[in-house]
DNA sequence: ACCTGAACACCGTTCAAGT
DNA sequence: ACCTGAACACCGTTCAAGT
């Protein structure tokens, strides 16, 4: 995990709080209480400590948050990938993408350029590595994996908010949310668009756009 | 805008406050203080009223947001548009894209699964036509509008979050802020990466993966 | 070094009352 | 109908002190 080396034995475990107590804490809140419940407050409140002792073992509350979800990636089982390059390229987008929908309260966290969690590097490699397979540039591979990233990221606030919005994830109460979506007296043309609008974002059509962006990626190759 | 119809004229004029008013507020809020400093408590200050006058024009601060959003889209520049189905296609999502990138506060509000202003969707049946006219179903128009959708919004949310980081955009004070990006210490083979890892994103790369994306997702049309 | 209590500077939203 | 004041139920983080 991410700091291993900053606290490995020594300090850190002396009192009654540890870096490694606190993420239990926070997993355990993650889980019966959803993301929207996680703050440094009813973390402290958990531990029956105060906020401020929480301070001690994080910076601040991002830091958690990527030591959550650097603890995630590590967690999660590695797949064994395909040889071929495209095929693989697919797979590892695939497996990164899986291992974030685990994760709603990570889009508090997507600030970053590229995944941030070192215990995942192997996949953005693995993608890189497969693009320059199917003949791309080390350049172009980057630009590729880029471009994954944001299609996945892209999809994944999506699916979250609309999770959120509809009340899963044990949020608070959810009072009656409207999902504010357009209404045809709103806009009358919105037959057009096809019904279904709504319908269309499930996990298996993550991998048909998924396909289709790494197509495009490699078009010009070879 | 949206909403026209139910205060064409009528209420919300009255008062002191309209949903107007409120608007114009809300603006000069985002361009001297930055979307991080727009609170319903910052506004009513600004209007030198009290939070509680704002809920009596908007239902709450998500429609708020989204209000302001129809504003901006309505506003914006409608460009001529090539004929050429891709062109089309290509030319009316960096429109969307453009739209949006003037926006940084919309991150809150991406909530929705498809672009939520009405103002902005004469924007989506262009997308969703040059695409049919590129030789799609019109479901498979519709589908790949949302992939579309996930790069555009994945590529914006990145990068406003960057600027954030960066501390862009008028926020608080400031803090120190590390940029928590992977060191060579915490992960060796960084380099292997490529430098550079942070600067590739700029407005010119949205475009080249937005070709790959709409070559990708055209590859099979026709 | 590790933890506590109190405080700072905020949030969005609701309730009950005023005009 | 429109607005106010006070309150509810929270935030993340800092400061000064304790052991």
């Amino acid at each position: 995990m991410r700091d291993q080396k900053q606290q490995p034995a020594g300090p850190g475990r002396v009192g009654r709080l540890s870096r490694q107590t606190i993420l239990t804490a926070a997993q355990g809140v993650l889980r019966e209480e959803g993301a929207g419940n996680l703050s440094m407050r009813r973390l402290a409140k958990e531990l029956s400590s105060t906020p401020m002792a929480l301070y001690h073992h994080v910076r601040d509350k991002e830091e958690l948050l990527l030591l959550l979800l650097d603890a995630h990636a590590e967690a999660f089982p590695r797949p064994e990938l395909p040889e071929e390059p495209r095929e693989r390229l697919l797979a590892s987008a695939q497996v990164l993408h899986d291992i974030l929908a685990d994760c709603p309260w990570i889009v508090e966290v997507l600030a970053s350029d590229g995944f941030v969690s070192v215990s995942a590097m192997w996949l953005v490699e693995s993608m890189i590595d497969a693009a320059v397979g199917c003949g791309l540039t080390h350049e172009d591979a980057v630009y590729a994996y880029r471009v994954i990233w944001y299609y996945t990221i892209g999809e994944l606030t999506v699916r979250f908010n609309r999770e959120r919005a509809r009340g899963e994830g044990g949020g608070p109460p959810q009072r009656e949310r409207t999902m504010r979506v357009l209404t045809a007296e709103e806009y009358p043309q919105l037959a057009r668009l096809g019904g279904r609008w709504t319908e269309l974002a499930t996990a298996d059509n993550h991998r048909r756009g998924l396909e289709a962006v790494v197509d495009g990626l490699l078009r010009a190759a070879r």
